[in-house]
DNA sequence: GGTTAACGGTTTATATATGAGTCATCATGT
DNA sequence: ACATGATGACTCATATATAAACCGTTAACC
């Protein structure tokens, strides 16, 4: 990250990441999983499972993901352990399709008064 | 990043993280936004949104989640203009207050010297 | 109460993710 | 058909996220 930037995070974002970090970590403590254990088997370190359960923004998707799918925590309401998820994918690819490749923004104003 | 670690991935959260930037790239299209707009109004760069847009594992979770709450997205199924996350949150919360707050591994083989 | 493993909070070195910039291509609105 | 803005695919410098190590505290089981 050159230029340091200031990230902001809209309160739905922060929300969102908390409750999943809250979520990773009831599941961890309820499958009596060590946080030494999880990070083993999700190939992270300790101090890193420490910051997801904290909810830090900056953690990389992947890794927190992982985190989850180790504990059984469902994604987007997709089960593991069936299709749902790549179904999903093909249908969202397949609403892709239907749209324009490119965005252009009119150059002039039309008239869509009423 | 010291010890170069090569990370690996399950199925479920690769498939997860596609869906999540599949449904962001149409969300864009369909809202008819440039790339760039989207990239500003989530503070991120525009080679940014690209590597969310196709899915990389890498990108911090808190800019992913961000553009998708720019666009709409619902996240874990709680609408934005509700308080369904923050109850979510305390219920989970709550949960945790139930749990031990350490796991505690080694059962030790009782007295066995009968 | 005593033992000890688990946890939180550091620090440090380094691999790398990110922002900025450039360029070629092409889809899109006129 | 044409002009052009949007996009994808790079490169590069650097801010920083991460793994590893350590330590003091604490909670869980005896």
């Amino acid at each position: 990250m050159p230029k340091s930037v200031t990230r902001s995070h809209s309160r739905y974002t922060k929300e969102a990441v908390t409750l999943l970090s809250r979520l990773i970590r009831v599941a961890r403590i309820e499958r009596n999983l060590t946080a030494q254990e999880v990070a083993e088997r999700s190939c992270i370190s300790r101090s890193m499972l420490q910051r997801i359960e904290k909810g830090d923004l900056k953690c990389e998707i992947g890794a927190v993901f992982e985190v989850a799918t180790i504990l059984g925590i469902n994604l987007f309401n997709a089960e593991q352990s069936s299709f749902t998820m790549a179904k999903n994918i093909r249908q969202t690819e397949e609403r892709l399709t239907l749209l324009p490749q490119k965005v252009r923004k009119k150059t002039k104003v039309i008239n869509d008064d009423f």
